[in-house]
DNA sequence: CGGAGCGTTGAGCAACGTCAAAAGACGTGG
DNA sequence: CCACGTCTTTTGACGTTGCTCAACGCTCCG
């Protein structure tokens, strides 16, 4: 299962056409298996590669002085990570194994010579990093303009939907193997009050979150009552 | 005034080198004036040409249904704003001048040949969408992990920065031409509750903001008090 | 002189955070 | 199998932050 060769195109990878996708495949050297917890790169780290999530949950993660640091970023199977070092080089946050994963490593000594010659891989991965960002902005306005209940119930709906998109979820039943920390971290809310509301959202039969296993009885009403429009995703297809 | 050929390259423009500089200089067709409140598109719009802010603030909003929208960004002389729309071509928030404004206009058509011909030129205007989602991380970030007083002065530091980036700060004294309902939007907190921690920040001396204007008497107090470290920004030189 | 937009203030309340404790879940070693 | 420690979830009590609603003043402009 480690040959880079062997991985298939899931989630966002499908915006690439088949074609492109072999190309970036091909460029893989490696499959990196990280434990849960394991930083992979640091704030302020000169990077030289970058990474495809394979299997597992990576998250961006800002240090902070007093108490966890927050989460500003998850990345599913199929997503690009660290991405945009290749034209920045110095990254502003950790990341972090949030658990265990496999992530397809791609060296940017390999990459620079595709992209010079590709122009249209060059701007499809340009497109990638620009989906990120659509989805920064979401968190940023998520945090900002919903209050708890919404706020979670979004972030819920967010997971489904890309997590659907890997092929790892039926739109009823998906495994997010998060803690409630980790969700309270990505929410900017606390774990007591995040509990409480997960409670709220249990009774109110809008979904059961226990044991990394999430289930949303009717997706419509749940996406109706976290306000989610997954058009800032642009998912494929 | 209104020759493209003599914009300057200010703030993030300066991230180009020079000759890079007039490369994308000589693509600007046209500057547009937009009066305040102009929305200069809309969400779900396809965009043939992206902006560069020259003179004014402009803005990126999520419509809301009850209240006004949120804003998830805010550009500043020497942004480019829609840049994203390039590679990604449909738009998930409106863009709005927040003030009169003077944008450069480049159209896709001609940015298109220029940037399949120059691979670095490519790669830079990538590298500028990318501090873009800096920011945007940074803002998540902002409006889930600080309270209201941080926040705030978070947000004044962040304008201060790139403000003076632009040549339109000494470091002490600058021109803001938002309102409070602007600056409650961006932080995602009330108008009232903004007004109220815009006075603590007064009285305790560490910032004033009247008509427009904002004096830091004392720039170190102010980062220290709103915790803001300016490396997300990626500040040229 | 009269709106319209913006800023300011007050009173009351709901949402959310803090602190503390306990109960379940899970693996480890005896 | 049980005892133990650790991590996670759950609950309670209480304090604070920030929101809502409402009013009033200020300034600019017609």
């Amino acid at each position: 299962m480690d040959d880079p060769q062997a991985i298939p195109a899931q989630g966002m990878m499908r915006r690439l056409d088949p074609a492109q996708w072999e190309v970036v495949r091909a460029a893989f050297k490696r499959v990196d298996h990280h434990v849960e917890k394991t930083v992979i790169s640091r704030r302020g780290d000169q990077l030289d590669a970058s990474l495809l999530v394979v299997a597992g949950i990576v998250g961006r993660q800002v240090p902070q002085e007093r108490s966890r640091g927050h989460l500003v970023s998850l990345q599913v199977p199929g997503d690009f990570v660290d991405l945009h070092a290749f034209p920045l080089k110095r990254l502003d946050h950790d990341v972090v194994a949030i658990t265990p994963v496999r992530v397809a490593v791609v060296c940017h000594r390999a990459l620079r010579p595709m992209l010079d010659a590709d122009v249209a891989l060059s701007r499809a991965l340009w497109a990638l990093t620009l989906v990120d960002a659509s989805v920064h902005r979401h968190w940023a306005l998520r945090n900002g303009a919903m209050r708890a209940r919404v706020r979670l119930a979004n972030f819920l709906c967010e997971m489904e939907a890309r997590l659907r998109a890997a092929g790892l979820s039926d739109g009823r039943r998906f495994a997010l193997p998060l803690t409630q920390d980790h969700m309270a971290d990505a929410c900017g809310m606390t774990n007591v009050h995040l509990n409480r509301v997960l409670r709220e959202l249990r009774e109110d039969g809008l979904c059961t979150v226990r044991g990394g296993e999430v289930e949303f009885p009717d997706l419509a009403r749940m996406h109706h009552a976290a306000s989610f429009e997954p058009g800032y995703l642009y998912l494929p297809q």
